[in-house]
DNA sequence: AGGAATGATTAAGC
DNA sequence: GCTTAATCATTCCT
């Protein structure tokens, strides 16, 4: 694991720590990326243009994993943080000579990210190779020369599409296809064996990534604000608490979100019992076994979170 | 032009 | 031999 440190600087733009022994990633990289489009700079690098991750074109070293959601998430928390800041009242002149006068200092971050390992081009290896692909058809669909895969790009037939499509549809608590499906999309759709698993294959991924991507993003925001939220306050942690207290409240979109639900549960939890209902049964009578059906909402989850954090933070402050 | 959709390939795992 | 995951290349769409 390689621990890259990162300088959040209030006007959001991004600077190498080139005093840091711990990174001994190529900067020019970042530098040469598109500009922003958002107060984040990173999301130029880990959006990608479909459900694939990419690497950037400039980046063959920097291989994109599965680790990169969640650290564009709690990037994303951060900077969310700052274009909240965008939305405060403007900053008065004298606060803005404090600001230039590094009374705000930025904040040192620390990511941690998985080593990449470094893997050959597959465009590159086919090309060197050279080798004939297992399932080119005959089609008159041979647009360039340029790869062995280029030359084998076909749009399947619409009616073996919608053969496959309907079986997948009617089968999707089980999506494998057997023998004698398989055949039947083979000779009825007049494609090949190779094209059916790969469409099968292509559909059953493409599916289970919408279904991650869809749970992610209703879970995602909870977990990993908890989690940034905690690395920000070990970090400011080192400062005085009176400052950083000034700044996690200032930055942190985690904070300011958890001092409105304060707000909010200050007013809505005024005396409102808990309906409980024990089940009365003459039967069981004797037995004290009680189901209690309580839901706990995110709010609350949070809540706890944030307070067990505080304790352990702040202990002084309890 | 750029992003999305789609077909294909490859390596690794079982 | 089949599947998954990652990725590339091409076409489609706005």
């Amino acid at each position: 694991m390689d621990t890259f440190i990162f300088d959040f600087n209030t006007d959001s733009t991004l600077t190498n720590d080139t005093n840091s022994t711990h990174s001994d990633l190529d900067w020019t990289a970042f530098q040469s990326a598109p500009p922003p489009t958002t107060n984040s700079p990173f999301s130029p690098l880990w959006s990608s243009q479909q459900d694939d991750a990419v690497a950037p074109n400039n980046r063959s070293t920097l291989v994109a994993t599965p680790h990169d959601d969640e650290i564009y998430f709690e990037m994303e928390h951060f900077f969310n943080g700052l274009n909240q800041q965008e939305q405060l009242p403007p900053i008065q002149p004298q606060q803005q000579q404090q600001h230039h006068q590094g009374i705000i200092e930025p904040i040192h971050v620390n990511i941690n990210v998985p080593d990449q390992i470094e893997s050959p081009s597959r465009t590159h290896l086919s090309l060197v190779i050279n080798e004939q692909p297992m399932s080119c058809l005959s089609t008159p669909m041979v647009p360039r020369v340029s790869s062995a895969r280029s030359q084998c790009y076909h749009k399947l037939p619409d009616h073996a599409v919608k053969l496959m499509q309907e079986w997948y549809n009617a089968n999707l608590d089980d999506p494998y296809p057997r023998s004698p499906d398989k055949k039947r999309f083979i000779t009825e759709g007049n494609i090949t064996a190779q094209q059916c698993r790969s469409w099968f294959a292509n559909r059953r991924q493409r599916l289970k990534h919408v279904k991650r991507n869809q749970s992610k993003s209703s879970l995602s925001v909870a977990s990993s604000s908890s989690r940034v939220h905690h690395s920000i306050q070990t970090r400011l942690s080192q400062l005085p608490p009176a400052e950083a207290q000034m700044l996690a409240h200032e930055h942190c979109y985690y904070c300011q979100q958890q001092q409105q639900q304060q707000q909010q549960q200050q007013i809505t939890l005024s005396p409102s019992p808990i309906p409980l209902s024990i089940p009365t049964n003459p039967t069981t009578a004797t037995t004290t076994t009680t189901t209690l059906n309580v839901v706990i909402n995110q709010q609350t989850v949070e809540q706890l979170i944030h307070n067990s954090l505080r304790k352990l933070l702040y202990p002084a402050l309890m």
